[in-house]
RNA sequence: GGGCGGUUAGCUCAGUUGGUUAGAGCGCCUGCCUUACAAGCAGGAUGUCGGGGGUUCGAGUCCCUCACUGCCCA
């Protein structure tokens, strides 16, 4: 006897609960060399594993939509694909380091005590920050372990856990090696705040209303003579080394080698001529300041101009001696032009709408800054990550990232990969003080490489978070190996068969992964021993990008705008199934999604109906208990294929069923996932509740000893077409399904999860059933009478007889349903004729006519307009299929079954029009 | 400046390689506590598929163009 349910589906009761077990009996961890496979294979192959990685959220981060949306989409392709058997299915946890964001979440609470970082060392510092993840750092993790994702938490890892540290010295030295790792002076982005050097990626830029400024710097030697240069950084001319011109623009013909003097600081600075300049813009005079502008860098190269540096790591004036010297930029700039006002120098301010680069971490406006950085030359690598996607290796759904990622991967610059921070993996290069060389080495040197001095330190930097993560699909799986020879898990799950993510990180990890991924994992052979061809090499063979989470009105969701929605809040009030379906119902490829909490409180209400529907089965199954009738669950096989000897009801559902599961699994397959969760909704709610449970009830009858055979029957197939149901909707809403197939079995299943159970598959036999065929007919009947009572105004509870007009075959398929017809359509007895009684209320369809006895109190205006509205649309599709039939062209170039299909259609609508035109001109004559 | 999307019911979105009279959820209107479910049941209304032009026997779907809008890159 199956366990009761309680009265009302309490989504929180139940989550937290499978929760907790799911972790506690660690159904979702695997192994590399064992395992659900019952294979002779004594060597594991990444293809017979269904292998993902958790993009691994920040170590300082809180869940928010766009998680819950990855991990509901990683969550149901791992149920479904493990559920699906055949291969080992290993879902990755584990967080990232995240070096800035963590960094100023512990120098913030240093702020707070009135000390800073470099008060408190080095050492002190990172224990502190180790200190803080440990108490916290598990927060977004505990609430992935509450959402019940099924990922193997014995393999979590850190981007900072000695391994992976150890990997990604490994790396760097290897790159190194290989001479694909350089130093040098660049201008880089930097953010003034953070005092680090930053991406390009983690730069955003803003449109702003700024000034542009025309200066005359006065010529050399020619009092009265001075050529106008136009800025939008007046501040940085303190490290001015020369004018440029374009070298054909005649108004600055006679100024070509002449030497001004630069305002302010009185330096003399030259008049150069670069094609570059644009004499458009501004005066077409630029000044040039090599250590404070990316283009003005590329200028004093080719024109070997010295840089001066004019600011400090925080953005203030760094000019001994002078007025500005310790200024920040932006009060530093008003006093310059002030002071080139006062000396009438400052000849013209102009608005002028600018880009700005912004820190994407925190806000503070980006300064581009000569400094000493590491960079790794790309283009090796990136040339066999281009080539791996080319050569469709990788495949990228929704396709257009593709380009995207090709777009930018064939524009790459070098990446800078040294960050001025103290979290996180420190650079692995230590500097000589005698000769100033470095010595990059994989275990801590004594002494250096080039003179043997004993004075070397390591260089304070630490690398990019993305060298670290994007390494990750190759470390996680044990690279480099110990002894030369690649681990288990490397060859059981390397390549992975998915990524999932955002597009906003295509290139920060996306890109990177697949670059580091196909370079370090090319010399590992395969398991087989053979090489590794370039399409093995690839960190993953399936991107999925998924779109952003926005909210209800298809706003981004921002803290400032305050329309945040907090998964764990929403999960909490309308359970986490509720959430999950939501956002899988709405996860159109390509397309961003409006989160709606209206449509999350429908899903629940969708969950609840399961629930309901389930404690319906189970108070069958009791009620037959107490009839001496006990049910023989259906164990958790392939579905149910029924004989033409069954009834047509449970025939129609089985068949219902296996087109629901055909659907849900081509789609899962595609990632259609709203296409999936449509495909279960409209089978659980349409068509078992609406339908097969209202006609079953009139089976099961346990009063009567007579009638058991019939109950027992019926009971059968409830169940067993029930019980596939929940595993079909099971990747999809785990909580509910594991819930109540627990209880379908009393506390005894034949897996200790659903989620161990075997995933439902379409049989062919049952796809081409003819039945749904009679069903549909019935149904259709069904509605047309339910239609017809309401527009007479029949009260719900009144029964009366109806008289039917049909062909011998739809007559005969009515009569055996005639008592499925009675009860839904609330009708007494069913005639059948050949005219149908006058002067009744009566509808028509293409296939039948019916009429009721009733009373009729028909709103004569209303009924006169549906009409007259019906009569319209019939005439316009007529004419439609008229136009098309006696075209010439369309019969002969149109395939048949287009034909036919148009043929049957206008007969049908001639027929439909007659009636409707019948029923108007009856209705004036009774009016 | 370069590139990529989007525009379909009141709202948020589906709509496969062009093919019969364009769908869903929510919302709305009407009537019902019909013993699984009022988080429910039954019935109902609602679209010149952004505008214009073209290709085709046939266009929401392909092409051109305009408008509006979003994103990415520089």
């Amino acid at each position: 006897m199956p366990q009761d349910l309680s009265k009302t589906y309490d989504p929180t009761a139940i989550e937290d609960h499978w929760a907790a077990r799911w972790l506690e009996e660690r159904i979702f961890e695997q192994s590399s060399d064992s395992g659900i496979l019952a294979s002779n294979h004594s060597m594991a192959s990444a293809d017979s594993a269904y292998t993902l990685l958790l993009p691994p959220p920040n170590v300082t981060g809180r869940l928010h939509m766009g998680h819950m949306l990855n991990q509901t989409e990683m969550d149901i392709l791992t149920r479904w694909q493990r559920m699906l058997g055949g291969r080992r299915v290993l879902w990755v946890p584990g967080t990232d380091h995240a070096g800035i964001a963590t960094q100023m979440m512990v120098e913030r609470q240093l702020t707070e005590e009135g000390i800073t970082r470099q008060q408190l060392g080095r050492e002190p510092f990172l224990e502190r920050v180790w200190a803080w993840k440990r108490l916290y750092g598990g927060a977004i993790l505990d609430q992935m372990k509450r959402l019940g994702a099924s990922v193997d938490w014995s393999r979590e890892y850190f981007t900072m856990d000695d391994n992976l540290s150890h990997a990604v010295r490994e790396a760097f030295v290897r790159l190194h090696e290989q001479g694909l790792i350089y130093r040098g002076a660049y201008i880089v982005n930097w953010c003034p705040r953070c005092q680090t050097a930053i991406s390009d990626l983690e730069v955003v830029h803003e449109d702003r209303q700024g000034k542009i400024w025309e200066i005359r710097y006065p010529v050399v030697g020619e009092p009265g003579s001075f050529i106008t240069i136009a800025t939008t950084r007046p501040e940085t001319m303190l490290g001015d080394v020369a004018v440029v011109v374009h070298p054909e623009d005649e108004r600055y013909t006679a100024f070509h080698g002449k030497r001004l003097l630069l305002p302010l600081v009185g330096r003399e600075i030259p008049v150069l001529t670069d094609a570059w300049v644009s004499r458009e813009f501004g005066t077409g005079a630029v000044k040039v300041t090599p250590a404070h502008d990316p283009n003005d860098f590329a200028l004093g190269q080719r024109h070997g101009l010295q840089s001066i540096n004019v600011m400090d790591e925080q953005g203030r004036i760094l000019a001994e001696g002078s007025a500005y010297h310790g200024l920040d930029r932006f009060p530093a700039r008003e006093r310059i032009l002030a002071d080139l006002e006062a000396q009438g120098l400052l000849v013209a301010a102009r608005d002028h709408a600018l880009s700005v680069g912004i820190c994407d971490r925190c806000k503070t406006v980006v300064e581009p800054r000569l400094s000493e950085q590491w960079f790794l030359r790309i283009q090796p690598l990136a040339e066999k990550a281009i080539a791996a996607v080319e050569q469709g290796a990788i495949r990228f759904t929704p396709d257009q990232y593709r380009k995207i990622y090709l777009n930018w991967m064939t524009n790459i610059h070098d990446w800078c990969l040294s960050r001025q921070l103290w979290w996180g993996h420190r650079i692995p290069a230590w500097q000589c003080a005698a000769c100033r060389q470095m010595t990059v080495a994989r275990e801590t040197p004594i002494a250096c490489s080039h003179c043997g001095s004993a004075g070397i330190t390591q260089v304070s930097d630490v690398l990019d978070t993305w060298f670290s993560s994007g390494l990750l699909p190759v470390t996680v799986f044990g690279w480099p190996f110990a002894d030369g020879r690649p681990s288990p898990d490397f060859s059981a799950f390397y390549p992975t068969s998915l990524l999932v993510t955002g597009f906003d990180i295509l290139f920060f990890w996306v890109a990177r992964m697949i670059m580091l991924g196909c370079w370090f994992s090319a010399d590992v052979p395969l398991p087989d021993g053979s090489p590794r061809p370039l399409a093995e090499t690839v960190p993953f063979r399936d991107v999925y990008i998924h779109a952003l989470v926005r909210d209800a009105h298809g706003d981004k969701m921002s803290k400032t705008k305050g329309n945040v929605v907090d998964p764990i809040e929403t999960v909490r009030q309308y359970g986490t199934d509720a959430v999950r379906f939501t956002l899988a119902s709405m996860a159109s490829p390509g397309t961003d999604i409006a989160f709606s909490v209206a449509r999350t409180e429908g899903n629940r209400a969708f969950a609840n109906k399961i629930w309901n529907a389930a404690r319906f089965v189970f108070l069958n199954i009791n009620r037959a208990a107490e009839a001496g009738i006990v049910v023989e669950i259906a164990s958790d096989g392939p579905l149910p294929v029924l004989d033409a000897a069954a009834p047509l009801e449970d025939r129609w559902i089985s068949a219902e069923l296996h087109r629901t599961a055909a659907a849900v699994n081509s789609s899962l397959a595609a990632y259609r996932f709203d296409e999936a969760a449509h495909a279960l909704y409209s089978f659980f709610w349409g068509s078992f509740c609406d339908w097969y449970l209202e006609i079953v009830k009139l089976r099961l009858q346990f009063a009567n000893p007579e009638d058991h055979a019939t109950a027992r029957t019926a009971l059968h197939a409830l169940v067993a077409v029930f019980e596939s149901a929940l595993r079909l909707l099971s990747p999809l809403m785990p909580f509910l399904t594991e819930e109540i197939w627990h209880a379908l079995y009393d506390g005894h299943p034949p897996a200790r999860s659903i989620a161990l159970a075997a995933y439902p598959v379409a049989a062919d036999a049952a796809l081409r059933d003819p039945s749904p065929r009679s069903m549909e007919q019935v149904q259709s009947f069904i509605t047309e009478t339910r239609a017809l009572r309401k527009e007479i105004g029949m009260e719900e509870k009144a029964e009366a007889p109806v008289f039917v007009r049909a062909p011998e075959a739809l007559a005969q398929t009515l009569q055996e349903n005639a008592a499925v017809i009675q009860r839904l359509a609330r009708v007494r007895a069913i005639t059948f004729c050949n005219a149908l009684p006058a002067h009744l209320a009566a509808r028509s369809t293409a296939a039948f006519d019916l009429a009721i006895e009733y009373e009729r109190k028909v709103d004569v205006a209303a009924e006169r307009e549906r009409l007259d509205k019906e009569i319209a649309r019939l005439e316009k599709a007529m004419l439609g299929a008229d136009r098309q039939l006696g075209n010439p062209g369309f019969l002969a170039k149109a395939p048949a079954s287009v034909i036919e299909g148009l043929q049957s259609q206008r007969a049908d609508s001639e027929t439909l029009l007659a009636k409707a035109r019948q029923a108007l001109a009856a209705l004036s004559v009774g009016s």
